[in-house]
DNA sequence: CGATGTGAACGCGTTCACAGCG
DNA sequence: CGCTGTGAACGCGTTCACATCG
């Protein structure tokens, strides 16, 4: 029954989640892969073909029962259970994650907080205090923790990510703009907030090219 | 010479000039394909597919010139000129991202700091003031702003988004995890953090399950 | 020789179209 | 009849293999 299910389908998953979340408070008993698609900006066919890699049931004539979809999909993107999670890094990324609200709604607990500037340690964000690095080890042991989120600066990301690998982590989220080496089973997403900025910046420009090559005369950006 | 270029190859491109930047400093001459692949985390082929698409020239039997090389991706990026940005949301997230050093160098600047939060306007953050949302015309046009952040609750992203679009933005950066929706012109990257756990979550729960399995006698093609 | 540049083959995710069931 | 579930077709990015050139 457990089947490999592409990145790509997991990132949509989980887009599905949220959109059915509200639908279920509000009561709905049924919503069709057309109307999900709406909500997920998807296709409708891309949505039953989602749903079906796990055997989704859904009814024919009617579409999927919301509360028992939401329930397999928590299930699928393993958020049924709390998930102790460790915040290296104790700068203004890790401040602003650490109050991020919609990680606790999805069982994410912030049970650990690591960071090696002196003037940091001993500091206390809610009901936690900032320890310095050398606690790494017995933290994740005393908290049982898999799951690591990396918010230190990228001279230091590689040497942090092996030690939190070494202490037990297998998935870590990594927001430092480098490349990290580790062993084939620790599973790794970053999110390179420069690269998303690139990204624009390169779609602006190639704009830009294609507007200048296609009309002899020039267009100004549209004013408010 | 201006072909469409994919998402995914755009975003290998930030990765290769990542990789690239500190080995121009030292002073590398030429860099080959398997090299480039090995710091950035790709394949040989595909490093040479990447810079084929621009008719970028490597020399055979040597390499690619590492100074020119930076250079034309830094032009394909759009990365040779300056972009003004519109920082909106003045809370964690949108001050972790101001202080955010990766921005400046790659020649984002940002140029103007937007929040509906009357504690919050006035403030100054460095050399910006907090200025309120009903601003957003008037910065926009002022610095001639194409691009901006969104840094606000997920409640009102659409709202910002759409006056933000309306103001003259092309390209938005978006930190709520919501869907925007907006006209086909307006690039949309999204950055969805509790998304980026939900896909750790299910990585571990999915290895979890193939162990159980595993154990029972069959084992899968695990392999690395 | 060595490494690039690229057409061809491959794999895979997406889309299509329709059979199947309520 | 409506909508799901899914095999088949499609498109596209990746990988392979090799001709090409310094």
């Amino acid at each position: 029954v457990t089947r490999r299910i592409s990145d790509s389908s997991v990132r949509r998953l989980s887009l599905y989640l949220r959109a059915l979340e509200p639908l279920a408070l509000e009561g709905l008993e049924t919503i069709s892969s057309r109307d999900l698609a709406e909500l997920s900006g998807t296709t409708a066919a891309q949505v039953r073909k989602d749903l079906s890699l796990f055997g989704a049931f859904g009814t024919r004539g009617l579409g999927y029962p919301v509360p028992a979809l939401l329930a397999e999909l928590q299930s699928i993107l393993g958020l049924t259970r709390s998930w102790p999670v460790a915040l290296i890094g104790a700068g203004r990324i890790g401040s602003a994650l650490y109050a991020y609200p919609h990680f606790r709604a999805r069982g994410f607990q912030i049970v650990t907080l690591l960071d090696d500037d002196p003037a940091k340690i001993g500091a206390r964000w809610g009901d936690l205090t900032i320890r310095p690095l050398t606690c790494l080890e017995g933290e994740f042991l005393e908290h049982g923790v898999q799951m690591a989120i990396l918010a230190v600066p990228a001279a230091v990301a590689q040497a942090v990510a092996e030690r939190a690998v070494a202490a037990g982590a297998r998935a870590l989220l990594n927001f430092a703009p480098v490349r990290l080496r580790l062993p084939g089973d620790v599973r790794v997403n970053s999110v390179n907030l420069a690269l998303e900025l690139e990204a624009l910046s390169h779609a602006l420009s190639g704009a830009d090219l294609e507007a200048a090559e296609g009309a002899d005369g020039d267009k100004g950006p549209a004013g408010a």
